[in-house]
RNA sequence: GGCGACAUAGCCAAGUAGUAAGGCAGAAGUCUGCAAAACUUCCAUUCCCCAGUUCAAAUCUGGGUGUCGCCU
């Protein structure tokens, strides 16, 4: 069965070397597991690897989709496997890389996108009725569905019952078989103390205001994409955007790109703890990545 | 030295006698199609200290301490 090791861990975690060097040491290809990097034009807020990381090792899906496009998850699954396959067929070895918890669950576990309700109209509908009754209607069409959904989460009582009505409930992760016969994957997470990744976060957010953040997404900004488009929902360009458009100075914007980059560390944290077989590595400052992969290897 | 204002959680802050709002920061979680998303829960047995009035005080009274402002 083929090894595939899997790089996760929260943002600013350091994965994007440590992947590195693990695919120098083992002749493999990295598989990006993030849902913003796998935009073009979207390099410094998503903190994508340098032109020169990537040119070190081969990398899969960083940069393959229009900023306009709504990607999700779904096409996810299916262009990871296939990236996994070819490296496979290939004979090198996948290196899945990357923080995003909900893709790294698409690889792991068969997840059935396959049914895919395109219903933008009927999902308008949905959109303006008011939540207690859509909660209501979601009981009476899928009881059990109500048992994992909070009432106030909209967005999940309205895929939960577009799903219910196209005859095709959403399933609870336990429900899918995970693909470990498949593939023996190797999971390991890079963990850091919270200080000290607040702290790196913090000084990364400066780096990229640096690295021309701004210009970068006044570019995207020019091009008509705005805060409806699903990429610019990711952090660091959403709050860009607002200072752009004049509500928030940049300072404040700085301080709500730090402050949302932090949360959304400690909820990738939250995620990776449910991975049972999940390897934690303790990582601290004066560690390189190579210290790290022989921790690994 | 005199006069005045203020003192509530790590920070900001409401409450002016009926048993401590809210926001920020923080923590713990949830998770099958926007996931860098969306959502849930927790976070002051006590309001600077002491005494008094009252059935009841963060709230009223007196004293102390501290901070700020103005005056000399």
């Amino acid at each position: 069965m083929v090894n595939v090791y899997v790089i996760t861990g929260p943002t600013a975690s350091g994965k994007t070397k440590v992947a590195i060097e693990l695919a120098k040491k083992l002749g493999g290809e990295i598989v990006s597991c993030d849902s913003m990097q796998i935009y073009k034009k979207m390099d410094i807020g998503s903190a994508k690897p340098t032109e020169d990381e990537l040119n070190e090792v081969k990398h899969h899906l960083i940069g393959v989709i229009e900023p306009t496009e709504n990607f999700t998850v779904a096409k996810y699954q299916s262009m990871a496997l296939d990236a996994i396959d070819d490296i496979v067929s290939r004979g090198k070895i996948p290196i899945v890389a990357g923080g995003t918890g909900l893709y790294l669950n698409a690889l792991l576990f068969d997840m059935d996108f396959a049914a895919r309700p395109d219903n933008s109209k009927r999902r308008n509908e949905l959109e303006a009725m008011t939540g207690e009754t859509l909660y209501e209607y979601l009981k009476e069409i899928d009881m059990e569905a109500t048992n994992r959904i909070h009432k106030n989460n909209t967005k999940k009582v309205i895929r939960a019952i577009e799903a219910a009505e196209l005859g095709n409930k959403v399933k609870p992760l336990n429900d899918c078989k995970d693909r470990c016969g498949l593939y023996n994957f190797k999971l390991y997470a890079l963990n850091w103390d919270r200080e000290k990744l607040y702290e790196r976060i913090n000084t990364r957010v400066d780096k990229l205001i640096e690295l021309g953040l701004v210009e970068e997404v006044r570019n995207l900004f020019k091009e008509g994409l705005n805060c409806e488009n699903i990429s610019m929902k990711g952090i660091g360009y959403k709050e860009i955007i607002e200072h752009i458009e004049g509500g928030l100075t940049l300072e404040e914007a700085v301080y709500l790109i730090k402050r949302n980059t932090r949360r959304f560390a400690k909820r990738q944290i939250t995620w990776f703890k449910r991975y049972e077989d999940m390897t934690w590595i303790d990582v601290d400052e004066p560690m390189s990545a190579n210290d790290i992969v022989e921790k690994i290897l």
